[in-house]
Parts: C-alpha cells; structure tokens; sequence
DNA sequence: GATATTAATGACTCATGGGTCATTAAAAAG
DNA sequence: CTTTTTAATGACCCATGAGTCATTAATATC
C-alpha cells in the first residue's frame, strides 16, 4: 500500500499493461484487414487472429464492426495540420521554397506511414460511412486547401507567382501527389513508380506553372 | 413462316428480345450496387431488384457473383483509345492545342458517363481482383501514358514545351483530372467543385507548366 | 389446338460470419 | 493462503446471403 502509486507508474502489471496495449493492437490489425479487404470483407475473427486473440475478446473493447472500424479510422485521422499552419506563418524564406517544402512533406507522408492505405478505406467505405469522409473533409481537406492557399497568396503578393484560376482552386496544385497514392494503390504492382522521380516531376509542373514570367 | 426473317431482324419477339436485353438489364443493374456498396456489400438480390428479376434468374445469365462482377467492370473497360491515338497523329494545330483538347476529353470523359465510378471499384476491389487492375492497367492507363507522352515529345520537338522530368512522367499531367474524379467520389457532397474551374485550373497549370520560356 | 421448349420463378439448402455468454484462469486484494 | 475480480476463451446461436432446383407459364414448333 505504502508504494502503491510508485508500482502503478514505474512498472505495471502484466495484467494492467494487457488491458492497455490490446485496443491498440486489434485497432493495428484491424487497420490491416479492412485497408486490404475494406469493411464488409473483413472477417473479426482475422483480426483477431492478427492480433493474437480470440474473436469474442474483441467484444471487450469494442461494440461491434462498426465501432471498431469506426476506431480504426479515427485513429488515423489525428490532423496535424494546425501545427503546421503555425509553421508556416513564421516561414523565413520565399514562397516558392515554402511551396516546394509542403510538396516535399506531402511525400514524407505519402512514402512513409501507410497514410495512403487509409485513402482506400475512404473512397471504398465513403457512401456507407458517409461520416467519415465528413471528419476527413473537415479536420484535413478543407485546413489542407486553405493552407496551400494562403501559401499561393503570398506569392502572388511577393510577385513570384501568377494569379489566375489556381488561386481559387489550390489543391489542384497537390493532385500529382494524389495520383501517387491512388497509383501504390493500383498500378505500383504492375509499372511501380519512382516516388522521387515523381516528386521532382510533381515541384516542376507546380512551380513552373505558377511562376510569374518576368518578361510581362 | 413467310416473313420470319423479316420479323426476326425488323421486330423480334418479346421472348426473344428479353432474351438478348436481360444480361445486358443485370449488368446495369450489377454496376449500380457494386459501385454503391463495393463487391462484398452488395446483395445479389437487390442487384436482382433492380433489374426487375429474381435472383434465381441472374444464374441463367452468370455462373457466379463473382463472373457478374467480372461482367460488369470488362463492359466499361472497352477502351477507344486506339481510335484516338489514330485521331492524334493527324491533327492539324499545334501540341498545345492538342494537349488541351485531350484534357478537354478527359473532362467529358468524367463528367458525362459514370467512368469515374469505376474508379472506385477498381481501387477498393483491385486486391480482391488483380486481374482486373491488371486488364485496366494494360488497356487504359498504359496507352493513354503514351499517348500524352507522344503529345509532349511533339511539343518539345517543336520548341512549345520545355524539356524535363515531365517528358518523362508524363501521366502527372493528367493527374487534376484524376483528383477531380476522386473527388466526385468523396467529398463533392460536403464541397461541390465547379468541373469547368477545375478544367480550366488544369489546363492553365499544365500549359504554363510546360511552355519554353521565350526568355532563355 | 396439341406438344415441346425454355425463361423465369420462388421456395429451399447450407456455409459463413457477426455477436453472445457461461466458464476458465490469472492477477489483485485482503 | 484465501477470496474477489476480470481478461480471455471457445462453444454456441442465429441472421444473412450465395447458390440450387423442381415447378410454372409463356413462347415456339408442328
């Protein structure tokens, strides 16, 4: 009794540990089975053998299928978007390195984690879970958006880019880091792409395409 | 008996003609559900309602739910980009004009037509069916690739366009287009987007993405 | 009009997989 | 060491939906 708050922090129980690591480990599988299977494909009791337990142990943690893809994709959803914006308003150099900075860090995100395996969960599962592409359009599209957007402004104040129609439409300025992830997710098996390539390709067409032409 | 030739090709008999018109009712009906709710979720019967069967009858016509899925996805794969290759080696203007004819196309291509829905089937299902990403891949995107390629090298050829790492990935130049198409899938619900802008958007990156610089 | 053909039906089987629950065993409390 | 608590199990239930088939009725044949 006398270090109970001692033993509860330093070292917990086998027990205690358990009960706090499982809901991450059968969300991690879960994340697995339905990214490869999507939601009515996925068999619980897969998950749960990937995540080395029984089916009904599921149950201890989660209400059903649903709640538990629902945990799976929340889980995956934590925007760190905000941080970034902050980021950026205290940005040293010209827009265009902040521009091709954000495209570089578009394909951090896109190459490591599997951020990607997460767009097919979304374009497949959209119309049955219409609330998830809901929180996503919210917390990462639209706070995406508005970020390259500001970004776009600002060069077009500091007159290195062009206005015109990618002002207003700025996320198309992102599409070839789109077109990367839907590709790992289709055709990589077949014609696999160098992502650097593509990312070299990718700040080409941007920046070209928005510089302001000094000769006007 | 005397005119049965004639009725067989002027007017053939209802028996005959649900015959010939019922596969073709349950494809329809078939790419509908699927599109809607993936292959897993969807319900042979209400594939069977909609196409005002029973779900008995689509035995007739298909082996399996799976060789209706396979039905469905080879009916609007029939690609014509054999027909525009040809198109393109005779035309007239210049490789810019073509090249915003071809996204022009592309455009039409997803607007009208539910094209961009199977864009949806084949990223949620390509693991469950390889073959058909495989088939999509050859007969789709491989030749378009080329296509543009060839556009581009002719733009370069004629000093319209730069030289560069788009010459070599020269599928990013369609890649507003497949965001345009993803996000019809996804978040036009929550974000409508105007499909001309977004036309508009794209070919006013790409163009200026690649224009020589008359300076240099 | 009688007979043969076959498209279509709908009632059926059966495997699958989501979800439940009494039981077990391991840890915590005393 | 004994008792209580609870994480985990695995056998079970049951709804669902893919696939089957004997029967029906509309058409074609004679």
């Amino acid at each position: 009794m006398i270090d109970d708050a001692a033993a509860g922090t330093a070292s917990p129980k086998p027990r205690q540990r358990r009960r706090e690591q499982r809901p991450g480990e059968i969300i991690a599988a879960g994340f697995a089975e339905f990214a490869a299977n999507g939601f009515e494909g996925t068999r619980l009791e897969d998950v749960a053998a990937r995540a080395g337990v029984v089916k009904g142990t599921i149950y201890r943690y989660f209400d059903s299928k649903e709640a538990l893809f629902e945990a799976v994709v929340r889980s995956r959803l934590t925007s760190n978007l905000d941080a970034i914006g902050m980021a950026i308003s205290s940005y040293p150099g010209s827009a265009t390195a902040l521009l091709e900075h954000m495209i570089g860090q578009l394909y951090e995100l896109v190459l490591k984690s599997d951020a990607h395996v997460l767009m097919r969960i979304l374009i497949a599962e959209g119309p049955r879970f219409p609330g998830i592409t809901e929180f996503y359009h919210r917390e990462v599209i639209s706070k995406g958006t508005a970020l390259i957007g500001a970004v776009v402004r600002l060069g077009v104040e500091r007159g290195e880019f062009r206005d015109g129609p990618l002002a207003r439409l700025p996320m198309v300025l992102f599409a070839p880091g789109l077109m990367a992830a839907i590709w790992q997710l289709t055709f990589a098996r077949h014609q696999p792409i160098d992502l650097d390539a593509f990312k070299a390709a990718h700040v080409d067409l941007v920046l070209n395409g928005l510089k302001l032409n000094e000769s006007a």
